[in-house]
DNA sequence: TTTATCATGACATTAGTTGTCATGTTTTAT
DNA sequence: ATAAAACATGACAACTAATGTCATGATAAA
């Protein structure tokens, strides 16, 4: 076997072991002790952060995480890489910050100038805009890792009406307009609700789940309705591109062959406040036909809003 | 030098030239032909994808991309690459589909068990959601490629009227709510305008600029008030909490002590009509003092609205 | 037909790698 | 204090791999 595929196998033994003796690895791969140490110089000099402790008890420690075999990219896979990093420019937190820095740093320096060229110019002229946000969202790395390793949470979290405390179970998490949503099984209320990641105030606890559960993409995919109550809404071609950037709506909308649209389909009642909002703003783009319930409250709140303004009639 | 180094150098000046033969690397390198032909033998055994010529004017021909050197990645890195990754997820069109896939398909064999777990989780727990829209935007590669290459383009474009003929100066493009845009500087009208990728019926030409031009992040920074009218508005808490939620609107919110708040900014004229819907929403929670055209338009609204419904006074 | 290429094999020479042994050093258990 | 278990390093012979040289063949174009 030629020296570098023993060398990969040592790399790849030692950083998932991460301490092990020369003795050890003399005996996985039947070399001799020597020859072990000049390995480790070998792979010491190739970056690979490993230290050495003296005397008995001692042995070599791999200080990074585990690293993968070396794997070569072409150019246009680089730039590829920088694209999809070029994404992530307008979240203000971002988990794996210090490792897309890294990733980004590595690739870079390995281009050659023109496709630095060209990295730069991605870079300059490509770009996914999201409200650049200032709000904190100091706890999104602690609710992924919590939503990825399918575990409870017990924290503090600002609602309307103050700071409570929630027990949830995680469905996953997910970014939209710049901001960080947290699908949740709420332990209290018995039903899964949606909660703001910038909102929650601290962790308190989690704990471990055995069982699988659902997962973002599930639940995207997989909205349940509990209360159903039709929602029948025609809509103007400017109403049919405005439900179109409402997730919720988004696949019930059917669009007519002169561009305007009609929503027919059963939604929780619960949504009902949620939407009512929407069709507030569409006005005469949306003409809701079902539920009376919304038409009602649609119109409460138009006069609330005269009344305000001096002008109720 | 050892032979992995050697064959490094081989390799990348060989993805760089694409064609030569065995002489020319062997006069470079200083080495022999034989041992040239057998480091491409290596090579072609590494996978680089390179085939020969035979006869006179023949010679090696390396087929795909450039190549960069064998990088080493931490686990946690290739991971970050693929949260990147699942930030492009909900689009329709993509730059850079198929290097995408395969930078994912190499990482992820490379992976051990444990981390192929780790990023499988990341995929199904962690999502960038966007509206999945229906719209094609076929001429996206082709726009991009001209931005970047900071080349006017001559196009037929979808415009209110019916399809026009436009000759613009691309500052760049971007994505915003699953839709792609090209702000670019018109000849015809004189000013920057904002155009829709996925409206491009035809790229007619394209020419090439010798100068520098604006890019999409100066074009982001360079917003201007043209117009100011003085927004100044009464918050309950709720107000508050919800303006907070407002990109444009976050930093202008002052909060008093009870929690209530003001905001008290000017604005552009232009966005009167984007936060109407904003305060028409908030209802009681937001009272409107500032500017006139504003409450006008908020109670036009909700006036329309009634009359809709069959409420009106 | 000649010339410029790649392709491959044989073989001596050179360079690199490995194992063995020896000698040190450091740390910890006894 | 001593022994044991570890790393560190050097020397050198034995072994293995890489290289250059030469030879032969195939292919395609001038």
């Amino acid at each position: 076997m030629s020296k570098a595929k023993r060398l990969l196998d040592i790399l790849l033994f030692a950083s998932a072991k991460k301490k092990f003796t020369a003795q050890e690895i003399a005996d996985e791969f039947h070399i001799s002790v020597r020859t072990v140490h000049r390995y480790i110089l070998d792979l010491s000099d190739m970056g690979l952060p490993i230290y050495a402790e003296q005397g008995r008890n001692g042995g070599y420690t791999v200080l990074s995480s585990k690293m993968l075999p070396p794997i070569l990219f072409t150019e246009e896979e680089a730039v590829s890489i920088f694209f999809a990093f070029q994404s992530l420019r307008y979240y203000r937190d971002l988990p794996f910050d210090a490792e897309i820095g890294s990733v980004a740093q590595k690739l870079y320096r390995s281009l050659q100038v023109e496709a630095k060229g060209k990295v730069d110019k991605v870079r300059s002229y490509i770009a996914f805009w999201n409200p650049t946000r200032t709000i904190d969202t100091p706890l999104l790395k602690d609710t992924l890792e919590a939503a990825i390793e399918n575990k409870n949470i017990h924290m503090h979290y600002e609602s309307k009406g103050g700071t409570t405390t929630k027990h949830i179970r995680p469905i996953g998490v997910y970014a939209h307009d710049g901001l960080w949503y947290l699908p949740a099984f709420d332990y209290t209320k018995q039903k899964v609700l949606l909660y703001r990641v910038d909102r929650i105030l601290s962790i308190i606890s989690t704990e471990e789940n055995n069982d699988e559960y659902m997962n973002v993409e599930q639940w995207f995919g997989s909205y349940e309705i509990k209360h159903p109550v039709r929602l029948y809404v025609q809509l103007t071609q400017e109403g049919v591109r405005q439900c179109k950037s409402v997730p919720s709506l988004e696949g019930a909308v059917i669009i007519h062959e002169d561009g305007t649209g009609t929503i027919d389909s059963p939604i929780d009642k619960g949504e009902i406040a949620f939407s009512m909002p929407l069709f507030l703003r569409l006005g005469a783009h949306a003409r809701v036909i079902e539920p009376q319930e919304l038409i009602d409250s649609m119109c409460k709140h138009a006069e609330e809003i005269l009344k305000i303004y001096g002008r109720a009639n």
